[in-house]
DNA sequence: TCGAATCACTATACCGGTTAAGTGTCAATA
DNA sequence: TATTGACACTTAACCGGTATAGTGATTCGA
């Protein structure tokens, strides 16, 4: 009925709570043959920790963080982040902890949050997503020695640790795979301006298309259906019509095909797509999307194992993720100049 | 530095730490001078209480828990639970209580972790979601005598609380809407069947067509893209093509969609697609799809009230939500013989 | 004017763990 | 044979709240 305590199992084995604790805990102080007896007893009644005393008596919640604060109807859609908990999860529930979640209507109140949970000990740090330039949450928690780990990177993050991924190199990766299908003009759509990972996107495509000798151009959305649908449109219907578009997630991407493809514009004949993380929407449409792919879980798990370690006072260094890959499906192809050189014959000949 | 405690508090004001918790939890026992310099010195000092200390003496742990195991890349396209988490959060955040939140590989997984939690006093009640035909969850909560709120149907609830919407309306008004429109033949893609709420969606769909005296059928899928296509071009190659369908989500309502238009099939002069569940996806592709609309943070937000009366020992009756609306867009219209005929002038005449 | 009731607190136990300090037993050492 | 030390525990304090039983002073009623 009632949840066993140490109490309980001191009680059978006839010994003291602190006998039971050491046993439990590994600690010396307990003959081998006490500490298997009381391991039996707290295995035959079902013994687990009152997670509170413990918190109370160590001084550590043996829990972590996690808020969102973009809109939910948006962030509904990004499978983004339901691996990264599933990555967090299978981390941490090897260490016992659990994971606090929440959303909040905006920045102010995601550092509320921060102050309340900290304040009440509720947890033994957070993991900070989609930083910003100029972050208000990254002061705040550094002035609060609250644990934090940043998922995504360093740039901005203080003296926080970061567990990220070269964006820089994604785009890379796109811009060369583009550039060697023979495109010479390629267009981005972006995520919000102020979240980092859309800055140093924006940053590597202009230096990658440079050094490659193409054009780029990156035009500000903002993850949702509209924004990528109308800078679709105005990219393809401006002078310098793009051969190919990146797009900085999957829900632009197909909104951008769509669009592209009711302005009578063939995908990949006359416009090549590529989109920003790789899941199931990329699959759906027609053609699949060719989409930068990335192990979220893994991800997750990393950070949820960075976390642990600065929560428990050790001083830890960044941790950088494989780069994204490029996952070649039907949006991308050679742009219609080179298709017409090809079906002609070899070039200069 | 270190985070203020009522000792501190009790220290400043000159009276004992029982003072100051009267004070502050508005016990009487402090006159009103003591109690308004107590909440002044707190306030100052940014007191709050250490929830493992409460969560330790009062015996609840301030935090409910809600665990989720559909494969993750299948979820995270469902904006479904972000803004059921945020409707959640609205709720427990007034009573200062925290949501812990986890995905499971699979239900043992999930079961284990209840277990866990209430062993550990970690929270006070959970939420159950996605409940299934024989659920194994259900007697495990009774016999844990762990609160719990089933977000679903009171059907398979058990003695749990249920707080639910009746997926059967939803289903009638779909169906009057497409037989009022001139449909006679009604097919749908369902989730998966050992779901609860793909059974009820189910039944009600025979129910409703007999009702209105057209013909219906339920083919089964699961949620995924591929699953939805297949049925979809099953349905369209079949001797008794149906002029609509209903989708149980809207993924599967998109990928139907998509297969549809590839096998020439016309949305909606040939074929109307109703999709349940609406979302930004709903509005991503051409024609936007019909859609069966809820207020989804509500539903959290209802869940997590009766949630908390439930926790704190009250005898809770099942609690319905209003109905999904059907929101009306490109994907429905008249189906090809109505067309004709209407065309050619009032039928009879 | 004396006992009782009320008030405004204090002292203290308690929740269930962890942990520093103390105690009794026994074998090894000088 | 007395001393030391290691071992295997026990005792008790502590974490930060809540709650119950007291306590001294004042007010009230008869």
């Amino acid at each position: 009925m009632k949840r066993p305590t140490i109490a309980d199992i001191a009680r059978r084995a006839g010994v003291t709570k602190a006998a039971v604790s050491f046993a439990l805990n590994g600690q010396p102080g307990v003959s081998a043959a006490t500490r298997e007896r009381i391991l039996a007893i707290a295995e035959e009644i079902g013994f687990q920790p009152n997670s509170a005393a413990r918190a109370l008596s160590d001084g550590r919640a043996g829990a972590f963080g996690l808020i969102i604060d973009r809109p939910p109807n948006m962030l509904g859609i990004e499978p983004w982040f339901m691996q990264l908990v599933a990555g967090i999860q299978a981390e941490l529930s090897g260490d016992h902890a659990a994971l606090l979640f929440s959303t909040a209507e905006d920045q102010a109140a995601e550092i509320a949050m921060y102050r309340s949970w900290w304040a009440q000990r509720r947890v033994d740090g957070v993991f900070l997503v989609d930083l910003q330039i100029n972050d208000q949450r990254v002061p705040v928690l550094e002035e609060l020695r609250m644990p934090a780990v940043v998922i995504g990177t360093p740039l901005g993050a203080g003296s926080l640790t970061a567990v990220w991924q070269d964006d820089a190199a994604g785009i890379i990766s796109a811009v060369e795979y583009l550039a060697g299908l023979g495109h010479r003009r390629i267009a981005r759509v972006t995520g919000i301006p102020r979240f980092w990972h859309t800055k140093i996107r924006t940053d590597a495509l202009a230096e990658a298309a440079q050094s490659a000798g193409i054009e780029s151009i990156s035009v500000e959305a903002d993850y949702t259906r509209e924004r990528g649908a109308e800078a679709t449109r105005t990219l393809l219907r401006g002078p310098r019509r793009p051969t190919a578009i990146i797009y900085d997630n999957d829900l632009m991407a197909i909104s951008g095909l769509i669009s592209a493809q009711r302005m009578g514009v063939e995908v990949p004949a006359e416009l090549s797509i590529v989109a920003w993380d790789d899941s199931p929407l990329c699959e759906l449409v027609h053609p699949p999307l060719t989409a930068l792919s990335r192990d979220i879980p893994a991800y997750g798990a990393h950070a949820a194992r960075i976390l642990a370690r600065v929560a428990s006072g050790e001083a830890v260094g960044h941790f950088q993720e494989d780069p994204p890959v490029l996952t070649l499906r039907g949006s991308t192809g050679s742009p219609p100049l080179v298709r017409r050189l090809s079906r002609a014959g070899p070039p200069g000949s």
